[in-house]
DNA sequence: AATGAATGAGAATTCATTCAT
DNA sequence: AATGAATGAATTCTCATTCAT
């Protein structure tokens, strides 16, 4: 899975395009159902009946549940991933742009599904160790970059000296967890919540008190 | 629920026979299981074993699995709020110290169970729809107070104009996930993060340029 | 238990007036309950949440939930017995009489409590066999009454030679069933109906073809 | 449900899988253990082990053990129905042998299986209302039946003027509770026995007095 | 006489999964 | 690629019952 470089890589390239078509089809159902429901709630029923199929047949494709939620959150990761990825090594655009650029592409991937947090985090735990490994490395790889951007901001001098780390997550936990609220026909559009997070995470809630 | 005086009130009381005191043993098991697996992971035999007797027994106290889940929330939501409900008319102390409370209090209770998120947010909808509203006024009730201190704060001018529900929401976003990566052990104390959190509420990561 | 003379015998009699009163009222309770929805959906909770206490003090009177089951029984066909029991012997009055009494007593004893049929017949095989037994020899009295009084009736040229067991067991079922469809607030008093049996009981549906 | 055309029909229909045949064969196996121990006495266990497979495997037919239960009746009622529904607008033949053809159908379906009365009546309750109405629907519609006949009848004047309802209720009573002591060992064939109900329903007991 | 705590046996049901076809 | 039949392990929950007090 997971080719380095794009996340649409493995699927379109390659001759037998029918059985990874159907693949990601099966995929693209269960996520929507992970998502709005939880891993623990939905059952290989629900996943197949929505396919259109009996839930013997997805074991023709999947092994088991754990990998098809496995194959959903690393999609979405690489998804995620493959768009800020870049940003490490771009030493054209400012720290600011970049943390822009970042949020913007969290808050899209995070609210084109949503009605659910955590189905990274609180899943984390029914993985085998190989598939926690895979996953916990893309967490960090989220977080390396993030805190990358933070950590030349303040060598820049654009950023203050904060705690770096707590910098990081505290940014991202304000991401994930629009999918909470965020509703489509609700009062901020995407990029509005993208934008009034990176105000907040810039400037912070205090008034400029004029000298 | 509540009681009047202090968290600890109700079942210290003496002279019957301390009606609390096994129910909110067997709460304080459950809590904790709920907290380290999560709501489905755990079975009614995994609580009554921790509790050294039969499953069946918990049915003495709790009439299903669902009510001990709700009542192990309610109990966390309860101390969170009358530990922050005081807040809302207070007029002595400032914004920022009013916020600077709220983080903390809100830190401790996230911290003093912690390894797991959402066991508000992504278990709710296991319950019955009358527990639910309950819940989520309680939900409701700390996002007032938070946003009543943010708008009270803009109205004094200590806090810019921000988008009101979108900082609060966000403030809590960064409190509720430290549970995610706090370790007892770590290097920052639930001190330093709740000092740390409001830090980078107040300020942002932007430097304050000197003009 | 059941006294052979009078069915009022074992509680008014002595002196610990107090245990038995206690005991006919747990019956009196058990039986409405029992005869409402089904001995096997009546939990020893219902009976004793109807009484007032709590389901471990039902063991101070009754050993067990069948034993209870079983004097609510015994003490209903005690009553029924007692009040056909002296038909047997009456040869004052003719069978006609004495057929319109047992129907009346029968209808009356039925449908006093109503709403399910067959507390005695399908509940049965609950019992160990010698309660079976006592129960069966019950049953086995009240048919003998019911078919001595046919037997007779032929004797005498009252009734025709019909097959004595088939329309003894017919005049029984006629009479139970009617438990099924009687309300207090129907149509039918109870006097009425016992003389609607009694009516097809005698003639039967057929019209009197006049010679 | 009604097969057009026989009562087997409907599953030997060859061509395609017999789609039925398994199912019908579970009805069958449960029919037999709900008849002679009643339907709270029997546990899907009992069913599987009868069936030669595990409980589980009876949830890929029935969606729960109340739909068995419901199956099994409406079988059964339906089969008596389909039996006696044409006897409604039949007006060859006169209303004596009508009820003489309506005691034998129901005589027989009564007794076909036996050991117990009042599947249909005793376990009403457990069903969920929808299917309440399904079965009392098939009940009244048997009493309809019944009740048509014997209103003919007086019309006709081959029959008195009886209360239609009780006795067509009485008539029913009669049949319903043969099952309880009926052997096919015992003195009376069916065939017997549905000519001694008639009898007895048609002249009563009563001798008839030579003017 | 009454109760609260506890239990053990078992019930229905769920569900991921296997496998032959 | 697809399915129907079957399973086994688990899980929640029920309930009569016991027993010390």
């Amino acid at each position: 899975m997971t080719p380095p470089e794009s996340c649409w890589g493995s699927e379109v390239i390659m001759g037998r395009k029918q059985i990874t078509s159907k693949k990601s089809k099966i995929l693209a159902k269960a996520r929507k159902l992970f998502w709005e429901k939880g891993y623990q709630k939905i059952t290989m029923r629900d996943i197949a009946r929505a396919c259109g199929f009996e839930p013997s047949n997805l074991y023709n494709y999947f092994p088991n549940k754990e990998t098809l939620l496995y194959e959903v959150i690393m999609e979405e990761m690489d998804l995620l991933l493959s768009s800020i990825r870049q940003l490490e090594y771009d030493r054209k655009t400012g720290p600011v742009e970049q943390l822009q650029s970042l949020i913007r592409s969290h808050v899209d991937s995070t609210l084109r599904y949503r009605q659910r947090i955590g189905l990274f985090e609180s899943e984390l735990r029914h993985f085998s160790s190989a598939k926690q490994k895979m996953l916990l490395a893309m967490g960090r790889e989220y977080d390396q970059i993030l805190q990358r951007i933070i950590r030349r901001g303040i060598e820049t001098g654009d950023f203050a000296e904060v705690d770096v780390k707590l910098t990081g997550y505290s940014i991202a936990s304000m991401i994930v967890r629009t999918g909470l609220w965020y509703s489509p026909r609700g009062r901020l559009s995407r990029n509005e919540i993208a934008d009034g997070l990176l105000k907040f995470a810039l400037h912070g809630i205090l008034a400029k008190k004029p000298e």
